[in-house]
DNA sequence: GATCCGTGGCA
DNA sequence: TTGCCAAGGAT
């Protein structure tokens, strides 16, 4: 069986820039930069990333500002943090190259099983599985494991048999043709089996059962976050703030933010914007229509409200910037959507 | 093990 | 329009 998905892998493996020149750097960068995230939209941000850091010591003296801000867009922003404390870590305490030992790479931050595997088979060639949800997909079809997925016992049943599968083959291959198998073939919904190198050695085609395989996950709970931003700007200025360390959008930097768990009517609106800028001394000119923002766990209704200061009112705890450079701090996508709306660069 | 952490494409 | 979920990791 290995011997067909790698032929099938060898003649429709698509093009991409980290399959071109194969080192540690590179396969690290991109498989962080894929965690949860499609080949289409993490392509342009590697390319950014190769372009303006070109190896680890780059990455590595960076600041953690620089790497935001080319992560900026692309979500799980501790993936663009964990990588910046990884690279220094690599370059001070490893001679600027990745370690070998997958007990080592886990160590690392943001490589946790999957990662660690990915780079000691691809980088390294040694025979480590390396299972994703696409291998979740694929073994879970082909063997018909009935298990939830992710579980400790599904882990278990594809690790071995993808060990298998790397006796007689290159490790970084087998692992890379059964992602790209899922990727382009073994699709969640509607999977293209008439293409499929292997569906002869496949359970859930043989038994017509690809549409409950894998069986489904938990679905994660929504729950509604309330955002006020506000707009307190001058011609050539505008008010901006970073956020905290931890939570959502850790780190960025947003307009100056009321948040609430729900709906604030407008007298709470009035005196918690009183509060936040430490003055009753404001009139609010205009609140928009409120913006829904979808998380993975969290309904955002974002309102955007312009308020007038008074004469000469500084706000503590918050950045007074110049507009044209606002290009220089990492946002998240909805305050970055606001800003090319409103104050395009 | 369960929850937190983005964004965007697609049916 | 809504739901699903993608080359997961940290806590």
């Amino acid at each position: 069986m290995d011997q067909l998905l790698l032929n099938w892998y060898y003649n429709n493996a698509r093009q991409l820039p980290w399959r071109e020149n194969i080192d540690p750097y590179s396969v690290w960068l991109s498989e962080i930069i894929l965690q949860q995230t499609r080949v289409n939209q993490g392509l342009p941000y590697y390319n950014s990333f190769v372009e303006k850091f070109p190896n680890l010591q780059s990455f590595a003296l960076a600041t953690e500002e620089e790497i935001l801000k080319t992560w900026q867009g692309l979500g799980y922003y501790s993936r663009a943090r964990n990588m910046h404390r990884c690279a220094q870590l690599v370059l001070n305490q490893h001679q600027s190259v990745f370690p070998e030992e997958i007990s080592a790479l886990k160590k690392l931050p943001g490589i946790g099983n999957y990662t660690a595997g990915a780079i000691a088979s691809i980088a390294y060639g040694q025979k480590t599985p390396a299972i994703d949800g696409n291998l979740i997909r694929v073994c879970s079809r082909i063997l018909g494991i009935y298990e939830p997925p992710y579980s400790r016992l599904m882990f278990d049943k594809i690790h071995s048999f993808v060990l298998e599968l790397m006796v007689n083959s290159k490790p970084g291959d087998i692992n890379q043709a059964l992602m790209e198998l899922g990727a382009t073939l073994c699709l969640p919904k509607n999977p293209n089996c008439e293409n499929c190198p292997i569906s002869d050695h496949c359970y859930a085609f043989e038994n017509k059962t690809q549409s409950e395989l894998p069986l489904p996950k938990k679905k994660t709970l929504v729950k509604d976050l309330f955002m006020y931003f506000l707009i307190i700007e001058s011609d050539e200025t505008i008010y901006i703030e970073q956020r905290p360390s931890v939570g959502i959008w850790a780190k960025l930097y947003q307009l100056p933010l009321i948040e609430s768990k729900s709906e604030l009517p407008f007298p709470e609106l009035f005196q918690a914007i009183a509060t936040k800028i430490s003055s009753q001394n404001f009139t609010i000119v205009k609140i928009s229509k409120p913006i829904i923002h979808k998380l993975t766990h969290r309904k955002i209704i974002a309102s955007f409200i312009t308020v007038n200061l008074g004469f000469e009112h500084k706000i503590p705890h918050v950045l007074l910037v110049k507009k044209t450079d606002l290009n220089k701090y990492p946002f998240p996508q909805l305050i970055a959507d606001f800003f090319s709306k409103n104050h395009p660069s």
